[in-house]
DNA sequence: TTACATTGTGTCAGTTTGACTCAATAAAGA
DNA sequence: TCTTTATTGAGTCAAACTGACACAATGTAA
């Protein structure tokens, strides 16, 4: 698909939607990205709003866009909207790199309010998707970021936080493992959203004890040690507890 | 002011900001709400963003024209962006009610996404002022709500829950009250915003335990019982811990 | 003087947490 | 085959926290 077939009239001006796309691969979280045209950025999958259509199901559709995937863990987590986020000076290079007609250029010269949301997706399923706005569509450690454009690093971090506070609510971390899995992963999960090494032990016993984890076949990886047992997750029990939520401290 | 003043050309079209004020009188939580020209309707204090201002920045001055507090506790808490949020008839009407010229029976016709905040303020030194919307400004106990616009039910049920999920993490309830308050005020806080309620003595032994509070002097209500303690909060302690966050649960 | 509502303080069993052991075991190396 | 190594599963234990109480103290009204 070329750029300039982009139908901006049929999308709400100055509105935009960014999806902070986490998987987890080799015992790391990752974050999709996208490369901008000018060859020096990244930036995160983004999309516009259609007119008659919903800011929620513009992020469905972006993200679907890019992974090919449907009903993922989609949270919508902030606004980002301050009025010099993205500077002129670097959307005028960008919008040279991309040889656009004029209605292209004033659409991106334009001042936008963008919607944070982030994704929890399994690694394994996602075929990543490059759109018509850029080079490659590739995946990303989160403490390895290139550089990005715009706000977009202060977005990442944005939904991490928000990530963080959901963890306390919800049991998230299963959202982005395949259908069994290792204790250990999920650990390295909470690890990485929470900034801190956590006790094995303790670990197992709390997240066990939640009940909504059951346990399968060993799994025997070829490593020089005792092989773990997997576990997957009991679907009933696990929604009914991310209704509910986990940690109520009164 | 009359309302064929606005000047729409400044504002950022399809895009406003709607606040969720709480107040605390009363032994009761209570929202800030304008009431409509039609005479049928109540609605949150909202407005719409200059092209130049950042969001925030927009939801402070609202805040600011309705209450004449400045720097309060605002927290951004989601966007509402269903396209049928606002009813085409209900908006028909609302724009009847007003008497406005062309370029104003358009800007009120068109779709709008709203992003709504929520607000802390300490009721007794706000100011409730209309704004050249509405009749009247006036507060309402937070489950005594009168019949509301578009969607704003739903937004301030948002605001409660972006609350309850914030409560574990901020020692929320401070804002809401004078400089010295006794604990069973807090507690009524914290009671409303969890929709449960709390023992007073655990309550009194957790709040405590935070090294927040400073007892002061008794205070006597003329009632016919022990009188209790005040409490006024350590501010430098309060602020570290608002960074912290309390209720870590791994 | 008594009654009453509400407060300050305290108890106590049960649960959860944080910081640890330690034996079991899958594969690699000697 | 025996030893080594990394990692897992299971368990211990003191300290902290929680939930559910009890009870005396105290301003005012009857």
């Amino acid at each position: 698909m070329d750029i300039n077939d982009l139908d901006t009239a049929s999308f709400i001006p100055g509105l935009s939607v960014d999806n902070v796309i986490f998987g987890f691969h080799n015992n790391q979280l990752k974050v999709l990205l996208l490369a901008c045209k000018d060859q020096k950025h990244w930036m995160l999958p983004g999309g516009y709003v259609l007119k008659t259509e919903s800011v929620d199901a513009a992020a469905e559709r972006v993200l679907f866009d890019r992974t090919g995937l449907h009903k993922v863990y989609l949270q919508q987590f902030s606004v980002f909207g301050d009025p010099k986020r993205s500077s002129a000076q670097l959307v005028k290079g960008l919008v040279k790199s991309m040889d656009l007609d004029e209605t292209l250029n004033q659409w991106f010269l334009q001042r936008f309010i963008t919607i944070g949301y982030y994704a929890l997706v399994e690694f394994e399923k996602v075929k990543p998707i490059p759109d018509p706005l850029s080079l490659a569509c590739d995946w990303f450690d989160i403490d390895q970021l290139p550089r990005l454009i715009f706000d977009h690093q202060a977005i990442i971090e944005g939904a991490l936080i928000a990530m963080r506070q959901h963890l306390n609510f919800q049991p998230i971390g299963l959202n982005l493992l395949p259908s069994s899995f290792p204790l250990k992963s999920l650990q390295l999960i909470y690890e990485t959203i929470l900034g801190k090494k956590l006790d094995r032990p303790n670990f197992n016993r709390k997240i066990l004890s939640l009940g909504i984890l059951e346990k399968k076949e060993k799994q025997f990886t070829g490593a020089a040690h005792k092989a773990p047992f997997l576990y997957s997750f009991k679907k009933k029990e696990y929604y009914k507890l991310l209704k509910e939520g986990i940690g109520e401290t009164f």
